[in-house]
RNA sequence: CGGGGCGUAGCGCAGUCCGGCAGCGCGCUUGGUUUGGGACCAAGAGGUCCCCGGUUCGAAUCCGGGCGCCCCGACCA
């Protein structure tokens, strides 16, 4: 991540799309907004995948799979949720060479085929909580698309719950918020803001909708999971009632969330810097990238020997890769920065003599000596700190980039110089959220969960506020 | 869906104004020398100049139509 922000966002969209492509993370695809998720970038999206999948089971919820096929008629059961999602809706019409009677939706979301499911399985207040997540992918026909932020198709992980009483959903929601907050801010090193989002930018159909924000390089914000609250709207519109404890018929009250596969680009756009990418130890696919460096053939035996008995030491341990390649070092070197990998061990002639590797930090691209001896031991205390070196960094910057402001000129006057999170008192009206935009480009991103309740004249009318809102502008 | 730009070798581009042998850099192949921060030499391979039609002795280049992609807005995880 740059210490300043980035002057123009033209230059870091460019700067962005061209570290994806040398990183061999993704790839341009034949059909319009999708991307080809490349075998580097993917190792890295399953090892996010797997750390958010430990943490999704360690709250209780299940895994299963449901179709990716939506009949129109039961996309249609809710009347808000289907008015926000028609608009990106991809429809499948014909099967074969038959015209279907009903066409149907390729899932942009998963509530109405799932919530029709639950309607069926659940009779009694014995029947719930259900707490199910699926991994999938869904597909938004968006108008415009960036690699990983903003795809035709993506894969996500959502979670749809559905519970018995009201503060057990609203729970569930807080407590699935916080899931994603932990797993950005200790899987990913990116700090993130939990927050409420206002009535304007909630989920489609959703009572409420909270968010974990993320600051990206150059001062945006990015929405980096959301969990919603669907009170009972949903219930009634895909009939999940039940016989409660005291004989009443009641509908259930249910939650989704959510995360995608922006989290890799805001992992991207969090850390990386103009040498490329830099990927947070418990998440890259290889945390060490041992890098062999000999003249004669005498010395590639010893070194090779050194390597090998390296290697063997970090099996199990830590994830390490060989780069046995005819490269010379120097391109070797600058190759795993650009894909990011936090540490390089550089094993020639002269350590193996010394009885020694030399460690280089990606993220600062310090060196040091490491004696042979407990290499493993060695390696593994110094990913730990690069992991909270990065999330350091990263929250130095935010901070850096947040302002504490009192009036819309306030924001105006120096956004478009001072990117960043402007902290604000709103009165909560969509007239002067509205207003804020309009004037600034910066869009209420949340009200967030801690710090959000000062009070002071609305940033827009000057009315009485009682919260505090973040905005920015965003991805 | 509005505004702008582009389409020529795997990638990035020049050539288009002013019609006349299909070019450059990187990458790739083979051989050799190299290798502690982006190596070098030599010899090669590689083309539906986005598509269709027109003008012309002759079209990457001019004219007409179509398609696709990228960027900027509005929409959105």
């Amino acid at each position: 991540m740059p210490d300043q922000i980035t002057d123009l966002t033209d230059d870091y969209s460019r700067w962005y799309n061209d570290v994806i492509e040398k990183a061999e993370l993704a790839d341009h695809s034949p059909v319009r907004g999708c991307m080809v998720v490349r075998p580097y970038g993917y190792a890295l999206w399953e090892n996010m995948q797997a750390a958010l999948d430990a943490r999704i089971k360690a709250t209780g919820h299940l895994n299963a799979y449901f179709p990716l096929f939506i009949p129109e008629s039961l996309l249609q059961a809710e009347a808000e949720h289907v008015a926000g999602f028609n608009p990106e809706v991809a429809w499948v019409t014909r099967g074969g060479q038959e015209e279907l009677h009903e066409r149907l939706a390729v899932r942009p979301t998963s509530e109405a085929i799932i919530l029709s499911m639950y309607g069926k399985w659940v009779q009694s207040w014995r029947d719930l909580p259900i707490l199910i997540n699926q991994w999938a992918n869904v597909v938004r026909w968006e108008k415009r698309t960036y690699y990983f932020l903003r795809t035709t198709e993506f894969l996500w992980q959502e979670g749809h719950t559905a519970h018995r009483t009201e503060p057990e959903a609203m729970e569930e929601v807080l407590r699935m918020l916080d899931v994603y907050r932990d797993f950005a801010e200790t899987e990913l090193a990116m700090p993130v803001i939990p927050g409420r989002k206002s009535e304007a930018e909630k989920f489609a159909g959703a009572a409420s909708t909270f968010t974990v924000e993320a600051m990206m390089g150059d001062g945006k914000a990015l929405q980096a999971g959301t969990s919603h609250f669907f009170g009972q709207q949903f219930a009634k519109a895909f009939n999940i009632d039940f016989l409660d404890v005291d004989g009443e018929r009641r509908h259930a009250w249910t939650t989704s969330w959510g995360a995608s596969t922006r989290l890799v680009g805001g992992l991207i756009m969090t850390h990386g810097d103009d040498n490329g990418l830099k990927l947070p130890p418990r998440v890259a696919p290889y945390q060490v990238v041992i890098v062999p460096i000999f003249r004669s053939d005498d010395d590639r035996v010893r070194v090779a020997e050194a390597v090998d008995r390296i290697s063997a030491a970090l099996r199990g341990r830590i994830r390490s890769h060989v780069d046995w390649s005819d490269k010379t070092p120097g391109w070797k070197f600058n190759e795993w920065e650009m894909k990011g990998a936090p540490l390089r061990l550089e094993v020639g002639p002269r350590d193996v003599v010394q009885g020694q590797v030399v460690a280089v930090r990606r993220h600062s691209r310090s060196k040091e000596p490491i004696p042979m001896e407990g290499v493993a031991d060695r390696l593994s205390a110094l990913l730990d700190e690069i992991q909270r070196e990065m999330f350091a960094t990263a929250l130095a910057f935010r901070e850096a980039h947040t302002h504490h402001v009192g009036s819309i000129d306030d924001i105006a006057g120096r956004i478009d110089e001072e990117r960043g999170f402007y902290w604000a008192p709103w009165c909560g009206s969509a007239a002067c959220e509205e207003g804020v935009r309009a004037r600034t480009g910066a869009t209420l991103r949340c009200i967030p969960l801690e710090g959000g309740d000062q009070t002071g004249p609305c940033v827009a009318c000057g009315g009485i506020a009682a919260q505090t809102a973040v905005f920015a502008r965003s991805y």
